[in-house]
DNA sequence: CAGTGAGCGAGCTTCCGCTTGACTT
């Protein structure tokens, strides 16, 4: 039996010890946090102190158990939970439920898994930091007041089961305000001036002897840039001035989980969540270190392994060993920055998304000890005697690539690493112009946000945390605050005037804009609710509150505050503003009037229903009821037309007849569908069922019932009810309505009525006695 | 799983942060 239990917090982190200690040292994992407060209520006595009532989750009630018993059989209990606020509070969880013997239990702490960092902490044991344990108790049990009580409100003047908390509630205005921005933004345009010179006397050919260069200034009317090309006919360009600086460009640090999210994004195109899950994956399996953290600090093993690396690769003169430091507010800094366990391995992972994922990591880990680029910049200035604006051509040549040998970060696009070379010139050289171009230009407004750029902010503001922000980012788009949409563009004409051999020739261009790759869109309940908060919350949902709240947390972990007078002094004025709000307010419907209804002149509203936005004609008094209709995806309340209003009500509608029967076409939760007898079949992304035709529908009906037939893999005739299907994970026996997987060593093909009726059988009766087991656990 | 939308009233929803399996069918 091991003399010694080490409880860290993550399994794969406890595999890893392992190997560091002696047999003497048992290492498990409390899988987080084991406690919280109670689920079912507010967990906070408030009449007492803000006393939080803690309990042991469901599934956390087994390995609780595990480590009580592992606890008792030891002579010390080694706490290795990480070394911040939420770690410390998890070591002190594990002492009150596994009861823990303060002359049998040390803390200890380390925030890099490396032989010394281990065997060092053991040797310097501490005891568990309550101030810290309280900073934490003031987080969490805030985070519920806050959430519990604001969510109710919610329910009662908006829609039910909507939800508010002081992380989601800013991450959802965040994105209501600039969409606010985007729709009240005006565009306004101005011309742009691009000349492409040559030498005018070129000593020999050479393929590089054009200069492309921008004025210096824009003008605002096409009569303005028209006059400037016109001066332009009879001026003689030259080089006036030649100018040469020397820059150099620093690697960026290496990943956190914020900035893994924000380039897995761009350059690869995975969505927060998934980076995360193929992070786990990698991690899990040994190959990167952990991919949860806030920071960039890489262990001194680690960079020593980068140093001989790099050598290696690519020579002594590409090492430059740096230790870098965070600059984001609240960082807590428990782990390393994320980085490959081996520097040495360059690519490995099991599939497609793991290799890439890894081979970025890796570029950046080892970018980020590489010497700086070198590049040399040249700003080349060309005037004519008779024109007062200058024209400037940029060129930049890289004399050391250092870094950018393997990492370029996705904000400088690649093709700012090619030499952008100018041909040799003097000063005073003449250039004739080959052409000048006048090119409207319009404003932009600001993007709108990705879930990684909506991370990145988030974390600038220090609301959420590496373990938070995948989660939050689905919560949001749970709720219906927030869709995650692609949008097609539109396009726009602009004005291009060429001045080519003389002559000035104006014509109208178009380009595509407004093309938007997986944005996050507010909805209509979004915006409401926003409203509804910064209206009545406005403390709350301030972009700053997180971060003050953070200081007084900051305080009670210094000693300088008591956490549940810090608490209290905050909840009283907060719950004035939740009653006031209860009170004074109507329930929020977001209405607006659309107009009247041509045919029966009663009015139409839009507004928030039960069950979401929806157009409503007529009101309810008497007898008459008025008609409702669900409001389309990509519509809102806020720029629904009255036209688009109407058409919602041509639905649903006949579309004809098929096998006797009527084919009726709509729009359910689960998007536009066509009816025919009582099933439903979807429509693909290309019909649409305010015009689908009766031969399309038919094609639809008939496609998915032979799909339906391919599924069926034997069929009884004794008993109708009982099937074998072919599903998305293989064969499966569907059999009142509920579906039973097969034994891997029976063949699907070849079962028999009575061998599937035992298998479902066998598999309910399973299912009852797991249920069973797990009740009698919850009643512990 | 796809026709909802008044109002009544039952009972439910909800937070943030720390960790991974369950589980398909």
């Amino acid at each position: 039996m091991a003399k010694n239990l080490v409880i860290v917090e993550s399994p794969t982190k406890a595999k890893t010890i392992k190997g560091f200690l002696s047999k003497d040292f048992l290492i498990k994992s409390s899988f987080g946090h084991i406690r919280d407060l109670s689920k079912k209520n507010l967990g906070v006595d408030i009449e007492n102190n803000f006393t939080p009532s803690y309990e042991i989750p469901a599934d956390k009630t087994k390995i609780v158990n595990e480590l009580k018993k592992f606890a008792k059989e030891s002579d010390m209990v080694w706490l290795a939970s990480d070394e911040d606020r939420e770690g410390e509070a998890i070591s002190w969880h594990l002492v009150e439920a596994l009861k823990l013997k303060e002359n049998k239990t040390k803390r200890i702490v380390f925030h890099e898994i490396t032989k010394t960092a281990i065997l060092d902490a053991i040797n310097n044991p501490r005891k568990i930091d309550k101030k810290l344990v309280d900073a934490q108790q003031a987080r969490r049990v805030l985070d519920r007041l806050v959430g519990f009580e604001l969510s109710p409100v919610l329910w009662k003047k908006i829609k039910p089961s909507l939800s508010a908390g002081r992380v989601q509630s800013v991450a959802v205005r965040l994105i209501v305000e600039r969409e606010k921005e985007i729709n009240s933004f005006k565009s306004t345009s101005s011309y742009k001036i691009i000349a492409i010179f040559k030498k005018d006397s070129l000593p020999k050919q050479t393929n590089n002897n054009e200069i492309k260069a921008e004025l210096s200034q824009r003008f605002k009317t096409k009569d303005h840039a028209t006059d400037f090309l016109k001066k332009c006919i009879s001026a003689n360009f030259f080089i006036k001035n030649i100018e040469k600086k020397s820059t150099k460009k620093s690697p960026a640090p290496p990943f956190t989980t914020s900035t893994l999210q924000q380039e897995a994004s761009r350059k690869l195109g995975f969505s927060v969540s998934k980076t995360m899950l193929i992070a786990q994956q990698l991690y899990e399996s040994g190959k990167i270190t952990y991919m949860r953290t806030d920071s960039v600090n890489l262990s001194n093993l680690a960079l020593s392994m980068a140093k001989k690396e790099i050598s290696n690769i690519y020579g002594t003169k590409y090492v430059n060993i740096r230790k870098y430091s965070t600059k984001i507010k609240g960082a807590q800094e428990a782990h390393e920055a994320i980085r490959p366990t081996y520097i040495n391995i360059h690519n490995t992972g099991k599939d497609d998304n793991q290799k890439k994922l890894y081979a970025l990591i890796w570029k950046r880990a080892i970018a980020s000890q590489m010497s700086e680029a070198l590049l040399e910049k040249t700003n080349v200035t060309i005037e004519a005697n008779s024109i007062k604006e200058k024209f400037i051509a940029k060129g930049e040549i890289l004399k050391f690539d250092g870094f950018l040998k393997v990492y370029m970060e996705s904000d400088n696009t690649e093709n700012d690493i090619q030499n952008k070379m100018l041909p040799p010139v003097a000063i005073g050289d003449k250039l004739i112009s080959k052409e000048i171009n006048a090119i409207e230009k319009f404003t932009q407004h600001q993007p709108r946000y990705t879930e990684a750029s909506l991370v990145k902010k988030m974390e600038e503001l220090g609301i959420g945390r590496p373990s938070t922000y995948a989660p939050t980012i689905s919560t949001i788009q749970k709720r219906g605050y927030v869709v995650n949409e692609t949008r097609e563009s539109i396009t726009r004409n602009y004005i291009y005037i060429t001045l080519i051999n003389d002559k000035i020739k104006e014509e109208i261009k178009t380009e595509n804009i407004g093309y938007e790759k997986s944005k996050l869109f507010p909805t209509d309940i979004g915006i409401v609710v926003n409203s509804f908060l910064v209206e009545h919350f406005k403390n709350i949902l301030d972009y700053n509150f997180t971060a003050n709240v953070e200081k007084e947390f900051d305080e009670i972990a210094q000693g300088k505050k008591i956490w549940n007078k810090t608490i209290s002094k905050f909840y009283k004025p907060f719950h004035k503003q939740v009653e006031d709000a209860l009170e004074t307010t109507e329930r929020i419907s977001g209405e607006r009037l659309l107009g009247k209804d041509p045919e029966t002149g009663e009015k139409i509203i839009t507004r928030i229903g039960r069950f979401g936005p929806l157009v409503q004609i007529g009101e309810n008094k008497d007898d008459k009821k008025p008609k409702f209709a669900s409001l389309r995806k990509g519509q809102s309340i806020e720029t629904i037309t009255i036209e688009e209003a109407l058409n919602l009500f041509k639905l649903p509608r006949t579309v004809g007849k098929y096998e006797e029967n009527e084919i009726i076409a709509a729009i359910g939760r689960f998007g536009p569908y066509v009816k025919h007898k009582s099933d439903f079949y979807s429509l693909t992304k290309n019909d649409d069922p305010m015009t689908i035709s009766e031969q399309r529908a038919i094609e639809i009906i008939e496609e998915k019932k032979e799909k339906n037939r391919k599924k069926i893999i034997k069929e009884f005739e004794e008993n109708k009810n009982i099937k074998i299907l072919n599903g998305k994970y293989g064969a499966y026996i569907s059999f009142e309505k509920k579906n039973y997987k097969i034994p891997k060593d029976k063949d699907p093909k070849t079962l028999t009525l009575s061998e599937c009726l035992k298998i479902t059988k066998e598999i309910s009766n399973n299912k009852k006695t797991v249920q069973h087991n797990f009740k009698k656990k919850k009643n512990n």
